[in-house]
DNA sequence: ATGGTACCCTGAGAGC
DNA sequence: TGCTCTCAGGGTACCA
């Protein structure tokens, strides 16, 4: 599920529920995700008031009263989803150190509830849902947070006002790495994933193959296809955020609702048929690049 | 330094 | 119906 686009629908939709509201109580119901789990992740979060709730690359951040942030990473299969406080009974069988009965499969994998009580509205339940494990929460000093080992390294925000063709030939220059790789490198732009890199290439019309470095002309100035590139990354995430990210499998929103952005897909997941740009008799051909899948058109992406 | 690979984990879908 | 195999949106440790 979860890259930018992803994790930003995902922000928009928590954040109402969460920013203001106050943490009455957190159920942990295991011990570890992709990382452990601080050993009081409960003590620190329990109590504290959610000032405000953002994103970076594609971890979400929740800045708390005490001074902690909240740092919450979806991996390859995290979700979160609303819920209504639980009922006095179900409550209590919920309580603190009662063994959790999952009632349907899917449940086992709600990893963490959060119990928040609004300063004005209903309290409400923040549940988060990994079958892979691959993501992860921990708590951070917020005095701390840009040199710490996730953030003092993540390259540019790419919705930013800064990413440009200048910027993006200048951070590629002298890379061999083909672009497919660079591009997903979070060290240079953060929140670019599998997805829409592949839509990036194609609306560039840029080989995936092709060498970072360029992207420059003899010169030295910013090639033409450096400014196809910047423009086809910002225009694909701001329209892939405005559609609600992508839905693959299953859920997507906070609220259950989907995604819709997997529609517009050219080149994702399209092995096999023709290639959409005006004019091109070319199809979508699937290659492994760095152990994952690039789909892109070999006649007209050079 | 740079670039590939294996791996963490579970579930879905294809093919037999 | 059920088995086996492949693949999946991320990131990191380790190798050449």
């Amino acid at each position: 599920m979860p890259e930018l686009p992803e994790v930003e629908t995902v922000c928009r939709g928590l954040a109402p529920v969460m920013e203001g509201a106050r943490i009455t109580r957190v159920e942990q119901r295991r011990a570890d995700l992709r990382f452990p789990f601080p050993t009081d992740f409960v003590a620190r979060l329990e109590g504290q008031r959610i000032e405000a709730l953002g994103r970076r690359a594609k971890y979400l951040l929740a800045d708390l009263s005490s001074g902690d942030v909240l740092v919450m990473h979806l991996g390859m299969s995290g979700s979160f989803r609303i819920a209504e406080a639980p009922s006095v009974s179900i409550a209590a069988q919920e309580a603190p150190g009662a063994f959790h009965h999952p009632r349907s499969k899917n449940e086992r994998h709600d990893h963490v509830v959060l119990h928040l009580e609004p300063a004005d509205g209903v309290p409400a339940r923040i549940i988060y849902n990994d079958p892979r494990r691959f993501g992860f929460m921990t708590l951070v000093a917020r005095a701390g947070l840009e040199s710490h080992p996730f953030f003092a390294h993540l390259g540019l925000e790419p919705l930013g006002n800064e990413l440009d063709a200048s910027w993006l030939a200048k951070a590629f220059a002298g890379r061999t790495t083909p672009l497919k790789a660079a591009l997903l490198d979070q060290k240079v732009i953060a929140g670019l994933g599998n997805i829409y890199v592949c839509e990036a290439l194609w609306r560039s019309r840029l080989s995936p193959m092709r060498a970072a470095g360029t992207l420059v002309t003899k010169a030295g100035r910013p090639s033409a296809a450096a400014g196809r590139l910047a423009e086809a990354i910002r225009s694909v995430l701001a329209e892939a955020v405005a559609a609600g990210g992508s839905t693959l499998r299953d859920h997507m929103k906070t609220d259950g609702s989907l995604g819709y952005f997997q529609h517009s897909f050219a080149a994702y997941d399209r092995e096999g048929t023709s290639c959409r740009h005006p004019g091109c008799r070319g199809s979508i051909a699937r290659i492994v690049q760095s152990g994952r899948s690039t789909f892109y058109c070999g006649v007209c992406q050079r």
